[in-house]
DNA sequence: CAATGTTTAACTACTC
DNA sequence: GAGTAGTTAAACATTG
């Protein structure tokens, strides 16, 4: 691994300045697109201030470009975990096919337009292994390639804390079926602790129709388990109409580690609605960052942008003067700048803009058109 | 055949 | 230092 893939922080322009090692890694990481980025800029030719592929560059102020070739060529600071879900989370019905994932990634962040075998590759392997992950199969009706990803109902808000790099907990179907034949989780596992866990969640699309992982076998024959001749395929209504309603009766996911907050979803179907299935606290405003307010977490802002911050935080927060948290949170100029650089576009929230679905989701050629409601 | 999906393994980094 | 979360690579199966 090198340096520069392995790097979540926001590399100082200083750092990059004083080490040409590292700017030559990540001249070399990046050149696709930082050929975007006018190295001079020419107020008097408009061709050299704009790119077909980000347009937005061109509103950057000058003083601004060295900034933004830096913070384009980092990594953003968040997990494959946590980019999947902002993904899900901003898809209009909050599930998203594989190459939704990849465009939503890419689209936002310029990193990501690079190493694309690397990360991708990691993304499915993220989906596959992770129970908060669950895959919804296509219908007759919206045939294609691959299915449909969504959250587990139970998954909470798996960021809970704060921290997009690192969850405290991973997510865990609660009540494995233990096969001591296999050490880890299996696929079809998923399936039936999905079906074999709606006590809590009994109204749940995904727990009484079981959405996860029942079209494919996988790469790993095994023998099918009772919990698999527990599932049962959605109803095609759920197909025919993916805007579904599921409303938040209780918020509340269970956690076997007592430190975390004991939130435990409940949602309940309204078939005949035309809303949407929303997850818990969901702002769809704010597509997944909705918790990284000072107001849902007081208690983890008093460390923030301060000299010493709280250990939590440690990894999360980027040298004074480079990245600061709360400028992402109240949109600060510099995260714009930020913001505009990493996605290629502009925004007028404090976050990613979720207002215009059509900008990611319904822009490639894999994907359904958004629905005319 | 390429995209998608599953699984294993090695590794790094973080938490306790 | 042990345990855990996340990343990356790779092999392999499945699917359209």
């Amino acid at each position: 691994m090198d340096r520069i893939t392995s790097s979540y922080s926001l590399i100082p322009s200083t750092e990059l300045d004083a080490n040409p090692t590292m700017a030559d890694l990540w001249q070399s990481n990046n050149a696709a697109y930082l050929s975007q980025i006018p190295t001079t800029p020419n107020n008097n030719n408009p061709m050299q201030q704009t790119s077909p592929n980000n347009p937005s560059l061109q509103s950057l102020p000058s003083a601004n470009l060295g900034y933004a070739r830096r913070y384009a060529a980092s990594k953003p600071p968040y997990s494959y975990i946590s980019l999947i879900t902002h993904a899900i989370n901003g898809s209009p019905d909050r599930m998203c096919t594989l190459s939704q994932i990849y465009q939503y990634i890419q689209d936002r962040y310029a990193y990501y337009r690079q190493n694309q075998q690397r990360w991708q590759n990691s993304i499915r392997h993220s989906l596959s292994f992770n129970d908060c992950f669950i895959k919804v199969p296509r219908s007759s009706e919206r045939p294609g390639k691959g299915s449909f990803w969504t959250l587990h109902p139970d998954s909470g808000n798996m960021f809970e804390n704060g921290c997009y790099l690192r969850r405290q907990k991973r997510f865990k179907v609660k009540d494995k079926t233990k096969d001591p034949n296999k050490s880890k989780t299996t696929t079809k596992d998923k399936i039936g602790n999905l079906n074999l866990n709606k006590s809590h969640s009994s109204s749940s699309p995904l727990s009484d129709h079981t959405m996860g992982r029942l079209d494919s076998p996988g790469s790993s024959p095994r023998q099918a388990s009772a919990s698999e001749s527990l599932t049962l395929p959605l109803p095609s209504s759920y197909y025919h109409h993916p805007h579904h309603q599921y409303s938040q009766i209780q918020s509340q996911t269970n956690y076997s580690n007592e430190t975390m907050p004991m939130i435990k979803t409940e949602y309940h179907h309204h078939p005949t609605s035309s809303s949407i299935y929303t997850p818990p606290n969901y702002d769809p405003n704010n597509n997944g960052l909705q918790y990284l307010t000072s107001e849902h977490n007081p208690q983890y802002f008093h460390g923030i942008d301060q000299t010493t911050p709280s250990s939590s935080f440690l990894h999360q927060i980027a040298p004074p003067g480079t990245f600061r948290i709360e400028d992402l949170i109240n949109g600060q100029p510099d995260f714009k700048s930020f913001y505009s650089t990493m996605t290629g576009h502009e925004t007028t929230s404090n976050y990613l803009d979720t207002t215009n679905p059509n900008a990611y989701y319904y822009n490639n050629n894999n994907t359904t058109n958004p629905p005319s409601s």
